[in-house]
DNA sequence: CAACTTTTTAAATACTGTTTTATATCATTT
DNA sequence: AAATGATATAAAACAGTATTTAAAAAGTTG
């Protein structure tokens, strides 16, 4: 049984930040959280990383976090407040309940057959477009609305990138399945 | 309560040059003078840092020498007292005395108002402005008396650079600013 | 002889690096 | 022959560096 393309989505990582406090002492979580990497040289933030669920936050001195490889929207707010956790744990007060903003949304989805990018590029808008084989094997398709990036390979896989909601991944892949359609390559 | 532009002149750098005697031992004094930086593969002239008032000296084999991040008339001929010294400690003949030349004054200004480049960049006199925000932000303004040159930012910040005397950044500032009301763009 | 070396300083831009993740090609490297 | 490491996408956080301007000194290089 064939799943149809819009229904083949899946959240592969979410990007977001929040601000925890107003003040961090990053060398002070550094030597106390094990397995913290902080090199202010190389970046002005520390790096701590949650195993469940598996998502590694930046942290830095302005109290500012991002958070980075949750699958699911709740995952993200469930790693979120174990980091506000750890802090709390080191005796910094931060608040339970914490608010966070969704930056980017990684989604793969799949189209189920193999596609021609050679004519996808030619039939696109060609300032949307760009694909350079030789350079990497994807096409890059950049939609207006919903503002995002879409990946393209031959196999008929896709990544949409630069959404906000999930609602954008699903909105591009639709867009692109009718439009594939309407120049008869899928 | 507004600052007029003319009133906001901060300078922020003076470079002057000076000779204290007519030869000085650049080996001896690097190695004397703790901190000081000579390599003279890389750069002819010994680097000496004063911290109070803020100001680094390059010292050169001729005596002669270049007093450089001062930020005020007063502690740059502080500064090359104190220079001079730190050549005295070493038992080498440097009189009391010490004349200097102000080569370049560094000052910054305030027009209290943002503005906008492209209309100055069309307004003003072609063969005198560079504006190219691609490779650098501010918009460059050569005057001719006094002859100083003028970085204008769309923030309405100024950079005069290039003057020998306090009173040419001022000028400077305004005929600028007259200039500018004058087109109506402030 | 011209141009670059070094030092200082402000302004405001762009851009680097770090983290994550799927995808799929290529070039290296064990 | 597997396994890394780029390559490309988006996004935030932010420290740092580059960009530009002027000037002197006295070396080196073209």
């Amino acid at each position: 049984m064939k799943v149809r393309p819009e229904d083949s989505l899946k959240i592969e990582n979410i990007v977001a930040s929040a601000k925890v406090t107003d003040y961090l002492d990053l060398p002070d979580i550094a030597s106390k959280i094990p397995g913290a990497e902080y090199n202010k040289k190389r970046f002005p933030g520390v790096v701590l990383r949650m195993q469940d669920p598996k998502i590694a936050a930046l942290v830095f001195g302005s109290g500012k976090v991002v958070l980075t490889g949750a699958k699911s929207v709740d995952s993200l707010s469930k790693g979120l407040n174990i980091l506000g956790g750890l802090l709390r744990d080191l005796g910094i007060d931060i608040p339970t309940k914490l608010d966070y903003k969704i930056q980017n949304i990684v989604t793969s989805a799949d189209l189920a057959t193999p596609i021609n990018l050679n004519k996808i590029a030619v039939g696109f808008n060609l300032d949307r477009i760009e694909y350079e084989p030789e350079q990497f094997p994807g096409l890059v398709y950049r939609l207006e609305v919903p503002k995002v990036v879409v990946l393209l390979f031959g196999s008929g896989k896709l990544i949409i990138t630069g959404g906000k909601e999930p609602g954008d991944a699903t909105k591009a892949v639709i867009k692109i399945v009718s439009d594939l359609k309407s120049i008869g390559l899928i």
